[in-house]
DNA sequence: CACCAATCTCTTGCATGCAAGGAACGTTAG
DNA sequence: CTAACGTTCCTTGCATGCAAGAGATTGGTG
């Protein structure tokens, strides 16, 4: 969804402002739970409220924002459960899409994975965590490009958005040895990619998947980002 | 999503909008590809078109209508391309959530799928195709509930509105012999799901899935609601 | 001192007005 | 008769005004 982020030059001004209201969120540039006014965030943009408010309207359908009637809009703070979920679905998706690439077989995506993990390999090699974690977010990517499902690629982002992915990647990844290991598994599941061998490629992704996310929690403080900052709310 | 759904007794005046909209849409009332004005609907509904542009914002997140700026918002007319990958994300999505409920043992969604299929039985005994359908639309919805994640529930609710799918069973069960398969592989599924059998309940929903879509496809005429109506598209 | 209540302010929900951009249509030239 | 052009109308995008509801604050009371 929400395909418009490819640079369409219409840009409505209320498309500037999902695209920002987005990228704040997800770069964790505004508190998970923090208020966002409609008439704050117009006079920033120097907007009216209109174009904000429809913003919130979409981004509360991507799961990003909680708009609480006659209240307020509010970052939306996934709880622990809800992370767990989303992991699963990670998994499920990330898995299916490892499937369908290999059935695939040679096409430009597992070409350009191959050119990943050789950068990724460099950038292990001289601990560039940096580095390392925007190439892995663009691994993942390859991979569900690569499954040639638009659907698929849809609900993968809302996912990803509700994750806010990218801020979680380099806790997972200060893990001691977690780089390393992962990049292994990256490895051997574009091997069996390329191997046509998809049943084990979707196995092998699903483990990898669950890897991460045992690296990121361990990496967590307590409830992390959990609804302890909004006693007030019930 | 959208979790309105629940009898909220605010129902701002959009979401009954929404509501309304989905219905229509899903049921079928308006056909695919046909012009939604803002302002023939605000009238209709007696509100001004603020709340209906609102609900044409969310109704394009979940993919039910499109609107392109400055000229109109339309009905979503999915290609043959995209109902094939609705399915597949179907196909994923059930057989996930039979593998999940089977892990999750004796739970009370067994139960009612259990009643579900004898009621199923009967209808099928005496070719009652529409109560049939009916309790289809249920088995799906129970599994799914039944898998206990809240994401995979949205994601899949949304994948089901995109697809219309109440239209689309009764094409299906339309076919020969189908409702009879049908509510055999139901009865398949559910046995592999209380013996604890993940993995076969997961391939078993598969292959329903893909069983369904057959007989969906071999029930439509060629290219059915096609983009033909739309050849300005890209 | 604690607790309850009423008010008061700030928030959003909806209605409406205005302007810009497309699309369709009628007209005119070839 | 066909095709290109200009104009008109209709569409949505955004700005603003008003009112209702929720929450916080403050005053009063037990």
């Amino acid at each position: 969804m929400t395909q418009e982020a490819g640079g369409s030059a219409t840009t409505s001004i209320q498309a500037k402002v999902i695209a920002e209201m987005r990228a704040r969120i997800i770069g964790g540039e505004v508190d998970p739970g923090a208020p966002l006014s409609e008439l704050a965030l117009a006079d920033e943009f120097g907007v009216s409220r209109t174009p904000v408010r429809e913003a919130f309207k979409q981004l509360q359908t991507e799961g990003l924002v909680e708009i609480r009637p006659r209240v307020g809009t509010f970052v939306t703070t996934p709880s622990r459960r809800e992370i767990t979920e989303l992991f699963e679905m990670k998994e499920l998706l990330e898995g299916a899409a490892a499937r369908l690439l290999a059935q695939r077989g040679r096409v430009p995506e597992v070409d350009r994975l191959r050119n990943n993990l050789r950068e990724a390999d460099a950038a292990v090699a001289r601990d560039d965590r940096e580095h390392y974690a925007k190439l892995v977010g663009e691994f993942h990517d390859l991979l569900i490009t690569g499954a040639d499902n638009s659907k698929l690629e849809a609900h993968y982002k809302t996912l990803m958005n509700q994750l806010a992915y990218p801020r979680l990647v380099k806790t997972s990844l200060d893990q001691p040895g977690r780089p390393l290991q992962s990049d292994r598994e990256h490895h051997l599941v574009l091997e069996l990619i390329i191997e046509k061998d998809g049943d084990s490629a979707e196995q092998v992704m699903r483990e990898h998947v669950r890897a991460s996310r045992r690296a990121l929690l361990a990496g967590l403080p307590a409830p992390g980002p959990g609804p302890s900052t909004d006693p007030a709310r019930t």
